[in-house]
DNA sequence: ATCATAATACACAGACCTGTGTACTGCCAG
DNA sequence: CTGGCAGTACACAGGTCTGTGTATTATGAT
């Protein structure tokens, strides 16, 4: 089947790109599979022929979101400060509803739930990723400062779904600004 | 009617109590009404004689969880790294579940929810509460630094929710020492 | 003792949920 | 042309949900 990488999409990235929609933007109780099915243009028997289950259905939704940020070789303080720069951008988008694995996380209750142990690596993925660039600046203690920074950025995805303000992403730059330089990186300084 | 104080509490209590417990370990909308009355040894009917929807009880939950800090003479310093150190102690309390209020905005969605309201209320009443401490302390910026910590703290309650691990407040504990001491408080060194 | 208030038990409506069963249709490879 | 496969349409089971209706009992104030 050649062309496929350009060719309309099959029914199951359908639904799966559905799901993650309603999903994201309604909640994952709040949305019932038959929605996902009509909304998909499926028929709910397909849905359950490619998902074994709602739940089974959850798992991919946040799978599909489990991406690891691209790497780059861009300076290392600007990969930080971009990724929050970045988050105000993601604040902004119509439809934020918070970070969907925190989201699950809560909605679900369960933490043997599949989507649980996901959120968690997710989070610690990101973590790292904080993690590895701080080990190139050679920071005193990495480890600790990127638990630090992904607070933060935790914080600001929190405060942004209840204030429904942006503006709290620089914020939580203006913090992570004022940690790095106590690590001992004078970024450029506003004050003599 | 005397002694209502240390009387059996009523039924509108019982229910309300009841409510809180379940609406806050399994989620709002995991919990039925059924469940509640019963739970609380009431009819449903009583439940909705005194509550006229689930959605009017979800209010009532979070407007009781809706208590101010305690005003204390206590040092500022003082007290906000307290606030961080009762973090711990509440996020390794056995049914911990995450902030209510942020969880209720996640689970509804709906901004129009009387629920949003009373979070984005709460969660301001929290920045200003530190935003008094910092004002105390003559700090240049007591209305960001009070917004970054407040983000601090929003951060390690979804990070613990999510990761399970009580010692996150810590961690955010340190960077609120680090904000504070680069606000020019030095706190007492670690370090010569 | 009486009477209003409050709570109870219980059935029910009407909607929605997940998941399955079944019979039919279109399509494509051989 | 034909067989298999994927998808469709649609009904249904069995459960849960919110919210109401109704008739009965308990309680407490006067």
């Amino acid at each position: 089947m050649p062309f496929r990488k350009t060719a309309a999409p099959t029914p199951a990235e359908r639904i799966l790109a559905t799901a993650d929609k309603l999903f994201y933007t309604q909640g994952i109780r709040a949305v019932g599979v038959d929605t996902i099915a009509a909304e998909a243009g499926v028929s709910k028997r397909t849905l359950y022929n490619h998902y074994r289950s709602k739940d089974a259905l959850i798992a991919a939704y946040l799978t599909a979101r489990f991406r690891p940020l691209p790497p780059s070789d861009a300076p290392a303080l600007e990969q930080i400060l971009g990724a929050f720069d970045r988050l105000e951008r993601i604040f902004a988008s119509s439809n934020f509803r918070g970070c969907p694995f925190v989201n699950a996380v809560s909605e679900l209750g369960d933490p043997k739930h599949a989507a649980s142990r996901i959120a968690v690596e997710f989070k610690e993925q990101r973590r790292q990723w904080f993690k590895a660039l701080l080990e190139r600046l050679g920071v005193k203690d990495p480890d600790a400062l990127a638990t630090q920074l992904q607070i933060l950025a935790e914080g600001a995805f929190a405060t942004a779904l209840v204030r429904g303000d942006p503006a709290v992403a620089r914020s939580a730059r203006d913090a992570a600004e004022t940690l790095l330089r106590a690590a001992g990186f004078p970024l450029h300084r506003d004050t003599g």
